[in-house]
DNA sequence: ATGCCTCCCCGAGGGAGA
């Protein structure tokens, strides 16, 4: 089974983006982050007619997350648990049901620019309430994993430039020290399971020629419980995206499952 | 790099993103 998590920055101006991806790489599960639609206004039929079933949490304007799958998905819940007046819609959990079931949640981390600052303070307050999920997730003793935008580089060989981030949100040891607390817990980040050394982005910022110069940041993960973990085969980066026409500025990460 | 682009809101220009 092949899972991809992929930022599309906003799904309608993407759309053919999104369908000609589909079409080619014919992902399993496509997470999506950034759909910047509210849910009535996804363009479901036309993902749908690709064979897709379609599960959305959108809001007005900004944010918004949603899983795509072949295969059928259960017990779908929506929003991040723990704050009951938190509005962003940053993450949806459902089971993917093939031969063995798979617990997928998909998120999108806040920003937190600047920092410090409040912004800077419910990225941190997220990646608390990320960190009981993960907590609960993990005492299932089952195949799940947490795939999206982290906002997160872990490592300074996560950035091209490490020292362009050192007071940046994404960055910051506060940041990083709350990943690697959800890490730690027992996770496989899957990428560096698989693979090592520098110049591995998973998003080139518009301006400034980033994508010519290979200016980018890894921000895009995939943290996998040991029951997934033991079916890992693969994680790649699909970077080649970046350079077609009208692309996002994140590109797919990919994890090939034993299922 | 005080965001150099690009999305969204909408119907001008501002918020948000990383």
């Amino acid at each position: 089974m092949k899972i991809a998590t992929f930022n599309i920055n906003g799904v309608k101006a993407r759309i053919d983006t999104l369908t000609t991806w589909l079409t080619e790489s014919q992902p399993d599960v496509a997470v999506l982050q950034e759909v910047k639609s509210v849910d009535e206004g996804f363009p479901r039929q036309i993902i749908e007619d690709l064979g897709y079933n379609v599960e959305t949490h959108g809001q007005k304007g900004f944010n918004g997350v949603a899983i795509l799958s072949k295969l059928p998905l259960e017990d779908v819940t929506r929003g991040l648990p723990g704050d009951d007046t938190d509005a962003q819609a940053r993450w949806i959990e459902a089971t993917v049901v093939g031969d063995k079931p798979v617990r997928i949640c998909g998120l999108y981390l806040p920003n937190g620019n600047p920092a410090p600052g409040p912004k800077f303070d419910y990225k941190l307050a997220w990646m608390d309430r990320l960190y009981h999920r993960a907590r609960d997730l993990m005492s299932r003793e089952e195949p799940a994993l947490m795939c999206g935008d982290y906002n997160i580089i872990p490592q300074p060989e996560d950035a091209a430039r490490p020292s362009a981030w050192t007071d940046d949100a994404l960055f910051r040891p506060e940041s990083r020290a709350a990943f690697r607390k959800i890490v730690n817990l027992g996770f496989t980040e899957a990428f560096r399971a698989c693979h090592t050394g520098p110049a591995h982005y998973s998003f080139w910022d518009y301006q400034a020629g980033a994508w010519d110069r290979n200016d980018g940041i890894r921000i895009d993960h995939f943290l996998l419980t040991p029951q997934c973990a033991d079916l890992l085969n693969d994680c790649w980066i699909e970077s080649a995206l970046r350079g077609r026409e009208k692309p996002s500025d994140h590109v797919p990460v990919w994890v090939d499952l034993s299922i």
